[in-house]
DNA sequence: ATAACTAGTGCAACAGAAGTGCATTTATTG
DNA sequence: CAATAAATGCACTTCTGTTGCACTAGTTAT
C-alpha cells in the first residue's frame, strides 16, 4: 500500500486506480487546477468521473476549493499547515495576472479583519493578484 | 437635466431610458446586485441591453464588479470614497452566508498584504463571510 | 432639413462551467 | 457465490456570460 493509498484511506475515500492518480497529479503540480487541467491531463477520463472525483476530495478535506476571481474553481490539495477543516484561519492565495496561475501561500495567513456592529465574520477569502515570483523574472 | 443625467454624462455615458433606470435601480438598491436580478426587476427589457449596460458602467468607473465567491458577478455603484479606478485601496465587501445578500463596506479599507519576495501585488480581492447586520438581529 | 454617421437596442445563437439522473461496472461484505 | 454498496460512464440540462448581426434612435456635418 502505498503512502497515497494510506492518504487517502485517512481521508475515508477510497482509492481508486483513477483517485490515485488524480491524487498524484494535484501533487505534482504546485500550483491550484481546475477541473479542465485535470480533463486535459486525462483526456481518456471522463470529465464527470474527474469532477466527482474533485467534489470528494473537496469534502474529504484532501483538497480545498479556491476562488482566485477568475470565475473558474481552482483545488489545491490540503497540507498539514492548511487549517481548512476549520473554515477560519486560511492562508491567502496568489494568481498571477500574467501567466494566470494560482498558486497557495500557506505560509501567509490572513490578518484579522474588523468587520463593522452587527456584522459576524465566520471566514474570509483573500486573493491577491499581480505578477508572480517566475513572471517578475526574480 | 436630472442629478443622474448629469452623474451619467460625466462618466462618458449617454444618459438612454434603459441607463437611468438602471442607474436608479442599483442607487435603490443598497447591496450589490447581479444581472439576473437587475433581469427580475425589468422582465420587459432585453437581457442583453442590461448586460451591456453593466459592462459599460463597469468600464466608465459608474459601477464596479464584486468578486463575492458566489460565482456570480455582481456590481455596486462606486461613490466617491471608491478608488477603484486606481485598482487599490480598495474597500473590502461581506458576503452574508445567511440571506446570501452582499454589501460594500465602504469605509474598511483592506490593510496591506506582504506576500513572498518574487511576488508584485498590484490589487487585493477581500471578501468576509458570515452573518450581516440584518440578519444577526442586531 | 436632410444625409451620413455613430451609438444603442433587440433577437438569436453560442460557449463554458457546473451539475443531475440513470444504467452499468467494479468492489466489498456476509 | 450472492447481495449490497460504491464508483464510473454517458447523456442531458441549467445557468451565466458573451458575441454577431440587423435594426432603430440619436448625433453631426453639409
Ligand atoms: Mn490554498
Ligand atoms: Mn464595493
Ligand atoms: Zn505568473
Ligand atoms: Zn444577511
Amino acid at each position: 500500500m502505498t503512502e497515497i493509498e494510506k492518504t487517502l484511506e485517512n481521508h475515508q475515500v477510497r482509492p481508486t486506480a483513477m483517485r490515485i492518480l488524480i491524487y498524484k497529479y494535484l501533487a505534482e503540480k504546485e500550483i491550484a487546477v481546475a477541473l479542465t487541467d485535470i480533463e486535459s491531463a486525462f483526456a481518456k477520463a471522463e470529465r464527470t468521473t474527474l469532477y466527482r472525483t474533485l467534489k470528494t476530495f473537496e469534502e474529504k478535506k484532501i483538497v480545498h476549493q479556491i476562488d482566485d476571481g477568475t470565475g473558474i474553481s481552482k483545488y489545491a490539495l490540503c497540507e498539514s499547515g492548511c487549517n481548512c477543516e476549520i473554515d477560519q484561519d486560511l492562508h491567502l492565495h496568489f494568481h498571477c495576472n500574467n501567466c494566470n496561475e494560482t498558486v497557495c501561500l500557506t505560509e501567509h495567513k490572513i490578518p484579522q479583519i474588523k468587520v463593522p456592529d452587527g456584522f459576524v465574520s465566520e471566514n474570509v477569502n483573500l486573493v491577491v493578484k499581480g505578477i508572480c515570483d517566475k513572471c517578475s523574472g526574480q
